[in-house]
DNA sequence: ATGTCGCTACCCTAGCGA
């Protein structure tokens, strides 16, 4: 199975390049991050001339998860128990919530036997915001729910966008990252808790250069100098992490007119 | 690193989020 993740930042701007990038690398099973359409506005038509099913869990102009599968399509589920919601921010500007919000940041199904997860991690923003908490509890929430799907007898990978660089070796330089989010040690020890569910790092190798960083910022030449993070994550059962043959960094993608600030990640397993 | 994107609402540019 040749499984793929990418936040592809708007799949309204970057239809082209996802038709071309899917046409090109052939993956079975594509976890879709940053959708930002509607769940009826996926492009679903376009990536079935393709041979895809399409699983979406979409808002509109935020978040928004998919699951692309031409391996088989069954069981999704759109969030998960015990996500805790956006509540809002305690002081009030921003607009407390009635309700959480429950944000369209998860999707899972079984693809060929596999159960596989597209997530999309709150950012965060600051260590001192509510987005931060949220962060946290939304980390713990999906720990639970990845580690019931872990009880069953299907494999699990949990794909996308954690918004948490695992190491400081994941980003290109751990001095400038001092007081913000993506790097902290409550974010690091809630990735660590949902490896101990069950889960190991399937690290994927650059095209070029040391690092394996998955997203460069648009700003200031980023991308050129290699100034990136690795908060693009595969963590897979053993089943699977056990069957790796190829993982790797599609840096190509990231080049050129009109692209993503992620680049997605592209595992082979002989299963 | 704060140099760019993409979105929406409101009107074609500003404000937000990342």
């Amino acid at each position: 199975m040749k499984l793929a993740t990418w936040n592809v930042n708007s799949v309204k701007a970057r239809l082209p390049r996802l038709l071309d990038w899917l046409d090109r690398t052939d993956p079975d099973v594509l976890c879709v991050q940053e959708t930002k359409v509607a769940a009826d506005a996926f492009p679903a038509k376009e990536v079935a001339e393709l041979g895809y099913e399409t699983a979406h869990h979409g808002e509109g102009r935020w978040n928004g998860v998919a699951l692309l599968s031409r391996a088989g399509l069954e069981d999704v589920r759109r969030g998960f128990a015990g996500d805790p919601g956006w509540a809002g921010e305690p002081t009030g500007e921003e607009g407390l919530f009635e309700q959480p919000h429950i944000e369209a940041r998860a999707v899972s199904a079984l693809c060929g036997g596999v159960r596989v997860w597209s997530v999309y991690v709150p950012n965060g923003r600051t260590p001192e915001s509510a987005h931060y908490t949220y962060k946290l509890s939304w980390l713990g929430g999906l720990r639970t729910a990845v580690a019931q799907d872990l009880a069953s007898a299907a494999p699990v990978v949990v794909c996308g966008d954690f918004n948490v660089a695992p190491t400081d070796a994941d980003v290109f330089d751990p001095a400038a990252f001092v007081g913000s989010t993506h790097v902290t040690a409550p974010e690091r020890a809630a990735l660590a808790a949902l490896r101990e569910a069950g889960l190991d790092d399937i690290v994927p190798t650059p095209m070029k250069g040391p690092n394996p960083f998955t997203y460069w910022d648009y700003r200031a030449g980023m991308f050129h100098q290699d100034k990136g993070m690795r908060i693009d994550l595969v963590y897979a059962s053993p089943a699977l992490s056990g069957a790796v043959t190829s993982a790797y960094i599609d840096r190509e993608a990231r080049k050129g007119k009109g692209p993503s600030d992620h680049a997605p990640i592209v595992i082979d397993f002989d299963i």
